[in-house]
DNA sequence: GTCTATACTCGGATAGAC
DNA sequence: GTCTATCCGAGTATAGAC
């Protein structure tokens, strides 16, 4: 229960709270993150950001969706209007996620929270547990649209470029030296049998 | 400094601690798993089973690597000795693959462990973090020897490979019905260009 | 709505007896 | 080598004043 009566405010200072987090783990890394530190960052007592939160869980989980909103704006991700009518481009797609993915490598903190969570989220409790499912449909969903292989289904075929994403993450935090979206640009490419030669 | 003088003893007991644990979170999974209540499970005090290991960080991942050596022996991968002089057969490493997946999916507790401490060994200072180097290195050399395409480097192919098979662990513990192994062997066969028609 | 203060819990670590 | 006991720190959550 964040917020009850006026809420206008309240949503808004959610928002606000949800942005300056956001640029607070990117800017200055997950460390220990704790409510505590990102209150400090937020510029409010720790029992006044749990105001807006239920618990910790859910304030990462929030963070996580304004960052896959912004991810989307950003970089023109499909979305969940996936479905509607326009034929995407899947030379689009393929830019846009190297795009996500060489902008990824700029916030590790923002990695680390990622599949921190990730893990976390394996139980049903977890807030983040629905975030991760929802997410998983969108991603697959978006990588469906580029799908280039005929010894593939689709379906299989995204399943595996979401695994090489999250897998080539958990490489890249333990040594980042490792370049992502270069990987991931050259698998994409192999892919693709047949040229997109243009006419 | 876990022992000194006779070590002898300590050493073996080391194991047995060690075997049991692997057992205890193979079988009754990775709930919160403390110290304490491995130490229960093992059969001692917390701090009689500290008396063995520095912390709980370098518990764990003496584990991973106690699970790695069984699993070596088990399956048969190439281990260390990738570079002796035996030429090995890719379609064996393949199998031992497939083989090793399809038993994890049978260990959640052991793949909550391995995937958390992953993304602990982010940090340096971690005890996992020299783990996950060497294992990395190890997993891509046994991964080359199967490289099967033209348009990747062998060191590319290997690092998504590995990238796959622990990203698919990811969505596989938010959502257990993913099936790991035969993702992963759907990907080996239409990476396998040229059919291995056997002479 | 926000703060201060506090309570509570958990878990890891350590001291010291046996 | 193992235990009991204890300490200590971290971190979340809550109560209550303003």
């Amino acid at each position: 229960m964040a917020q009850r009566g006026s809420y206008a405010k309240g949503v808004a200072k959610r928002e606000e709270i949800l942005e300056r987090t956001l640029d607070v783990i990117a800017t200055e890394g997950y460390d220990g993150a704790s409510v505590k530190r990102i209150a400090e960052a937020v510029g409010l007592s720790q029992a006044g950001l749990l105001h807006y939160f239920d618990s910790k869980e859910e304030l990462f989980t929030e963070v996580l969706r304004k960052r896959d909103e912004h991810d989307g704006e950003q970089f023109g991700l499909p979305d969940d209007r996936s479905k509607d009518a326009d034929p995407v481009d899947p030379a689009v797609i393929r830019d846009s996620v190297i795009r996500v993915i060489r902008h990824n490598s700029e916030v590790p903190g923002l990695v680390e929270l990622f599949s921190r969570l990730a893990v976390e989220a394996a139980n049903p409790e977890h807030p983040a547990h629905d975030y991760f499912l929802e997410r998983g449909e969108t991603v697959r969903g978006a990588f469906e649209l580029t799908a280039a292989s005929d010894s593939l289904p689709p379906d299989v075929y995204a399943r595996i470029l979401q695994a090489v994403a999250d897998g080539l993450q958990l490489q890249w935090l333990v040594d980042p030296t490792v370049d992502m979206a270069g990987i991931i640009d050259q698998l994409l490419a192999a892919l693709e049998q047949k040229p997109a030669a243009t006419p």
